[in-house]
Formats: C-alpha cells, structure tokens, sequence
DNA sequence: TTGCTAGATGAGAATGATTCCCATTTGCAA
DNA sequence: TTGCAAATGGGAATCATTCTCATCTAGCAA
C-alpha cells in the first residue's frame, strides 16, 4: 500500500498547486489515470470512474478543467476520438499501428532540435514550450 | 480562372484515384479545403458548404470517408475540438500561439531521424509510416 | 445518346455525448 | 467548529452526429 499513498499524497499536491480542491472524484480520475496504461476517451473515463464517486457531469467537468490547467493533455491517435492523459511529461509520445491499433510510448525526441529549427522558418513565433509527436506504423504482427 | 481549373482537373483525379465518384458535394468539400488556409472543424466545414451543395448528413458522410481513404487528416490543435486538412503532403505541421492562437505551418521536421530512433526503442515495431508533429508556444507579439 | 444500376444524397427523425441548471453538499481557511 | 465559496448530484436540455429510407445521379455499357 505504500505506493499507493505516494501516488494519492502526489495528487493531493498537484491540485494543491493548481489551486483546486481535493475531492473524491478529482482523486478518482487521477487515480485512473496513473493505473492506466494508455490515453482514454472521456467515455471510458465516465465508464471506468464508478457511479458512487462521480456522477457523469461531474466527470466531464474535470476533464475540462483539468486539460484547462495542463494536468491532462488531448492525444490524437487518430481513433474516431480525441484522448486524454496525464502531462508530467512533456517527452513522452506514441506510436501506432495502424493495422492492429497496438501502442506504444516512446521518449527522446529530440524535439529541443525540431523546435530550433521551426524558430527559424517562423520568425514570427519566439518560443516553443510544448510539443507533440505522433507515430503511425505497423507493428512487426502486422508488417 | 486557369488556376480553378487546374484545382479542379486535380480533386477530379484524386477522386478517382480513390475509386469516389465525382460528385458537386465532394468537389465542394474539396475546393474549401484547397482554398482554406487552416484546418477546419467538422462544424466549420458545414457552416462554410453552402446549403444547396451539400446537406450536412453529406458533409460528414465526406469527412469520414475522406478521412478513411487519406484525402483528410485530423489534427489536434488543442482546441476543444479536432481539426481536419487536407492530406496530401506528410511533411506538414503547426505552431500554434498558446497566448492568441495564432497558427503557421512549418516543413522540414526531419522525420527520418525521429523515426529511427523511435524504431530503435520500439523492437515491436517494423515501419513508420506518418507522422504528426505539432508545436505550441508564443508568438512575438505575446512573448 | 440512352438506359441501367450501384453508389450518393436529401430530409428529417433518432441517438447519444456533453452541458446546463439549481438545490445540496463539502473542502478547507480562519 | 463555523462559514462560505467551490464542487457535485441529478436529471433535463442541448446540440453535434448518425440513421433510415426514398430519391437521385455519376458513369459505365450497349
């Protein structure tokens, strides 16, 4: 159970700093969020958060205000449906086959390079802050 | 009126190329795109189709289609909605002022190489295909 | 050129996700 | 502990999207 503290003690503390109470059902997206092992539409978060902890309108208004706020992020994984996940990390992208659907996250993109050079074919923009990167392929299965 | 033409000659071939036929809703969901200079919403694209060319159960009947085939791609701006564009070249992304919304494309993101290494940390993976990238930061004026 | 037919669209109803409203509850600072 | 602004519950309302099916038409074959 240690881990699980940690996990619910680091919630509290981010919506401490982003100035937000710390309600059961905020806990229980995040919650949600940090099992899951990939982005979710708001349909299976209102699916996966139980009825008891947060009623459905309840959980939309958190995505919205949690997105607002830059604790989730939207992923275009090219699904019929936009994502959510956690931003911690702003180096942190996927890649998908697109015969299957398998995902996969990868790191180190060097993004800091892309972003020079985007800087310098659009002088009108000054800085890049966040980035993101999607992969489409196919899967060894698939290829 | 040479160039309309030539616009026309050519989302006539792609059409075909597709196995669609050429019909005045699809040529007209095309023409917007080639004449639009940002992506455009599902809602923004039935607004700005007018209402002879094409009811709107037609537009995202198009959409979709056109989506599933290649013609359109989504993208996600970090609006509250996605966006679609034309997919006809790979090599093509957005910055996006986070402060006014401002928004240039830019080429040359050198995908190759973030391919490779993506490919280099994925085994599971065999090719990548396409690839999204998009930037957010401030432009001058809201730096 | 004409006729044929699978494919495409029109029109509006149906669906279903998302938002709104407002009464009630609750986190948390003082 | 108290008070109150913030958050939620519950269900109705809204609105984008999809469905159905009758009608139309693009484009092929004769």
């Amino acid at each position: 159970m240690k881990k699980k503290n940690a996990s619910l003690d680091r919630s509290k503390l981010l919506l401490k700093e982003k100035n937000l109470r710390c309600t059961p059902a905020r806990l229980a997206v995040l919650a949600l969020f940090e099992s899951s092992d990939h982005p979710m539409s708001s349909q299976e978060v209102v699916a996966r958060v139980s009825r008891g902890t947060a009623y459905q309108a309840t959980i939309y208004r958190i995505l919205k205000s949690f997105t607002d706020l830059g604790i989730l992020r939207t992923v275009n994984l090219r699904h019929e449906h936009v994502d959510y996940e956690l931003a911690l990390h702003s180096d942190h992208h996927h890649i998908v086959c697109t015969g299957c659907g398998k995902l996969e996250k990868f790191e180190g993109c060097d993004a800091e390079s892309i972003a020079k050079k985007a800087l310098k074919k659009c002088p009108s923009f000054k800085t890049i802050n966040e980035h993101a990167i999607e992969l489409f392929g196919l899967c060894v299965r698939c290829a």
